[in-house]
DNA sequence: ATGATGTTACGCTTTTTTACGAAATGATCA
DNA sequence: TGATCATTTCGTAAAAAAGCGTAACATCAT
C-alpha cells in the first residue's frame, strides 16, 4: 500500500498535478464556480500538462486510486482536488514506518 | 530532488532492503564485525534479494544517490547502513512539500 | 435526441526500468 | 608482484511504464 503511494508519487507529471492542486485560482483558468475546494476539471489538468485526455485520465487515475485526490462531480464535469487529510496520513506514516 | 527520492523507494526491492537495513543482525549472516551501526556488505543483500551482484549493486547505488544509504569500506567489503537523519529529514520534507 | 465531459479499454509505439553476464576495476593478502 | 576476492561498469535483453489515438460507454445539459 505504501509503496503502491510511494510509485504513485513517483513520477514528474503526477507530481506537477499534485503541486498545481494546491492553488487552483492561480494554477488554472477560471471555471464555473469559485470554489477552490471544489478541485480543477480534468481538461484543465490535460491541458497544463501537455497530455491526451486518456493519459491525463490515467495518471489521474492512479492518484486517485493512491487516495491523493478526491472527486466531486457537478453538472458535466469533474472536479479533482487534493485530499490533504491523507496526504498528511502519508506523510505520518512515512515518518513511522521507513 | 524529492521526486528522485520517491522514485528510490517506488521499488519493491529497494524497500525490501531498507527495512531489512534495519535489524542486521536479525536479517544477514554473521559478517567479520559485531557492529550493526557499520551496515550490511553487498553481498549478503544481494543473497538475501536473490539478485545478481550487478543488480545490487545497481539498486544500492539508487538508494546512496537518493542520500538514504550511507558506505564504509573496510577491507575488501563495502558496508551499506541506513541514514536514518536524511530518512528523517525526508518525512519531513515531505509534509512540508508534499 | 444531440452534444459536451469524462472514464475506460484497445492496440500500438517509445521510453524507462530492471535484470543479467562478462569484463574492468579496486583493494587486500600471500 | 601477482593472485584473489568483492564490487562496479558496460552492453544488452526483457519487462514495465508512459504516451497516443480511437472507440465504446455513462452522465448530464440543452
Amino acid at each position: 500500500m505504501i509503496l503502491e503511494q510511494l510509485k504513485a508519487l513517483g513520477n514528474d507529471t503526477r507530481m506537477q498535478m499534485m503541486e498545481w492542486l494546491k492553488d487552483p485560482l492561480n494554477n488554472f483558468p477560471p471555471q464555473d464556480h469559485d470554489d477552490p475546494a471544489i478541485g480543477v476539471c480534468v481538461t484543465h489538468l490535460q491541458h497544463k500538462a501537455g497530455l491526451s485526455p486518456s493519459t491525463a485520465s490515467a495518471h489521474l487515475a492512479i492518484l486517485q486510486r493512491a487516495g491523493f485526490v478526491l472527486t466531486t462531480r457537478i453538472g458535466k464535469w469533474t472536479y479533482y482536488r487534493r485530499n490533504e487529510q491523507l496526504i498528511a496520513d502519508f506523510a505520518t506514516k512515512l515518518r513511522i514506518e521507513l
